[in-house]
DNA sequence: GCCGTTTTCGGCCCGACTGTTTTCAGTCG
């Protein structure tokens, strides 16, 4: 059993408990450097087995070293353990109330001699924390308002919820008098599965007041965290933050990739600057005169694009904007990435024969609808009894329905197929969910866990592994099962599930279900270095949800790194099936 | 704690905003 995906959240433990201890922020920050490094690595660091192997990472020296060294022999970190030996419990969980840092966090505990949220809270609310100094009524009141929303609320939220918020409240500022323009930055720009804050980027012809007056006036906002010229922060009834900076036009470009993140492709791109002689911040490019910024004299850039250019890399698209992507970046192999434009039809999707709200013909007409020119319908198999499974008898049924529409779109020239599918459990066992016969009759067959997630490791690897190697398995659906913010995946190595496809070429799904979304575009890379081959799938059990695949799919496909040649569904219908 | 020399110390991104203080430290992104 591997303990490795422990690691990074131990060594970031270890910083926050450094800040805490009142520790250079520096010394901290290479503890969170080194836990963004091995969260990197992964499973390719066990095969550093010295001290000196471990040294020869990017920002891991003496010190790190050794105590990775440590941790990978007896299963432990040495400093990790001091600290804790020496700092209450509770006090970690003050560094998640934002507003309250480390300086201050320590301040209180050691004034007051108190360690745990409901005693910080006791404190907030008795006047204890406003009266020591460096404090006043309205911090207090501050973090106390910040401490209650945090037990009403999520941490992050899918981002589907996510995009629902933006729409909205850039629907509320076009109400707004001065002409502006706005966009949306950070994680949601990059499209990442969870979102925690939203970030908007503006530029306003005129008063940038005005936005921001608006911005705090929105029907949503329940706080005001600040409100400025340039910057300001609300919280919404949803439960999220919301961030708007605005910026001179000439700023803009700089601006964007700055608030676009991420934090880790920032730094990257600003020690590029620095060793071209130049200086990149949120307001632009300077070239770098005795260790200043030159502002006097910007390096111009009209455009994301041409900033890119200016330090000699390739335009990113946000989605790739990620530390796992860096080497790619560096050695200026950006894949071209998957567009919706792309997609040729529709693998993936649950008609009334199982447990969707529509029926085989209206799931196929709202697919024409959006242009696509096949459908692949996939209903749930016997053992998924709950929702409705089909037996054998009803799958031969299914299928003389799917030839009558067939024959009835041929009949009045309709462009149009539908592959006969099915979405097979994968048993306990590894087996698929009809007989071989049964199976062979199919067009297709997607093979997905829906039940007895908690076998252990080796099991689950080998139930899937099997399934795998069936000669009738095309895909792999929602390889992990996992539910976001809910529930983890399944214990599986999707490494060597990742390479076993590639070999057996079958496709891996991107499951555009908003709290699915994997295949995890994490592995991306990998998919790319061994050529898997992805479908990306509504998963639809109605005919509004086809089109996820454009709105999440798409953008999670594009943010594993997958090129339209790699994804199945951008096949025409006459080549979708060839396994060459 | 790491790194890289103008090579064993000094820098490590830095600007906006807030609150408390009275000129700035803390926090955030």
């Amino acid at each position: 059993m591997s303990d490795l995906p422990t690691l990074p959240a131990l060594l970031q433990r270890t910083a926050d408990l450094l800040r805490l201890s009142g520790a250079n922020e520096f010394k901290a920050g290479a503890w969170d450097k080194a836990a963004a490094l091995v969260e990197q690595e992964g499973e390719a660091l066990r095969s550093r087995d010295s001290e000196k192997a471990l040294q020869e990472l990017p920002g891991i020296g003496k010190s790190l070293a050794s105590e990775l060294h440590h941790y990978l022999t007896k299963g432990t970190l040495p400093q990790l353990e001091a600290l804790e030996e020496s700092l209450p419990e509770g006090l970690i969980q003050w560094l998640n109330l934002s507003g309250l840092g480390p300086k201050r966090a320590a301040k209180i505990h050691q004034a007051l001699d108190i360690s745990t949220l409901d005693e910080l809270k006791v404190a907030l609310e008795d006047g204890r924390v406003e009266a020591l100094s460096g404090f006043g009524k309205k911090s207090a009141k501050k973090i106390l308002n910040t401490l209650t929303w945090m037990e009403g609320s999520e941490d992050r939220c899918l981002q589907s919820e996510a995009l629902a918020i933006a729409t909205q409240v850039e629907e509320w500022l076009r109400g707004c008098e001065q002409p502006f323009q706005a966009i949306r930055a950070g994680s949601l720009r990059r499209s990442r599965e969870t979102i925690g804050d939203l970030d908007f980027l503006a530029t306003v012809d005129g008063d940038a007041k005005a936005l921001h007056d608006r911005f705090c006036e929105a029907p949503d906002v329940v706080e005001i965290l600040s409100r400025g010229d340039t910057k300001s922060s609300v919280r919404v009834k949803q439960g999220r933050q919301l961030d708007l900076r605005t910026v001179e036009k000439d700023e803009f470009p700089a601006a964007l990739i700055y608030f676009t993140g991420s934090k880790e492709h920032n730094v990257f791109l600003r020690s590029r600057a620095r060793e071209k002689g130049l200086t990149l911040n949120e307001y632009g490019l300077y070239p770098l005169v005795d260790g200043e910024a030159d502002r006097a004299h910007p390096v111009k850039a009209e455009t994301e694009t041409e900033l890119y250019k200016k330090l000699d890399l390739p335009f990113t698209p946000p989605e790739l904007r990620e530390q796992v992507y860096q080497s790619w970046i560096e050695e200026n192999t950006l894949p071209e990435l998957v567009e919706a434009k792309d997609l040729k039809g529709v693998l993936h999707a649950h008609s009334t024969w199982s447990d969707g709200k529509n029926t085989l013909a209206e799931m196929a007409e709202a697919c024409m609808k959006l242009g696509y020119s096949y459908l692949g319908i996939t209903d749930h198999s016997q053992s998924a009894f709950y929702a409705g499974g089909l037996k054998p008898k009803q799958v031969e049924a299914q299928w003389k329905e799917i030839e009558q529409l067939n024959q009835h779109f041929r009949d009045s020239g309709k462009d149009f197929v539908l592959f006969k599918g099915i979405e097979s459990d994968i048993r306990a066992d590894g087996s698929l969910d009809y007989d071989d016969e049964v199976l062979a009759g199919f067009d297709f067959v997607i093979a997905s866990i829906h039940g007895q997630m908690d076998m252990d490791a080796e099991a689950m690897q080998a139930r899937v592994e099997k399934a795998l190697c069936h000669p009738a398995c095309t895909i792999l659906g929602h390889p992990t099962a996992r539910l976001l913010l809910q529930r983890p995946g399944v214990k599986l190595d999707m490494e060597k599930v990742i390479r076993l496809a590639a070999e057996q070429n079958v496709a891996i799904e991107i499951n555009a279900a908003p709290p699915r979304l994997e295949l995890d575009w994490r592995l991306g890379k990998l998919a790319r270095e061994v050529g898997l081959t992805t479908a990306i799938c509504p998963d639809a059990h109605a005919v509004d949800q086809i089109d996820r695949i454009t709105e999440f799919g798409i953008p999670m496909a594009r943010k594993a790194g997958f090129h339209a040649g790699a994804v199945l569904n951008c096949r025409s219908k006459e080549q979708l099936f060839d396994r060459g």
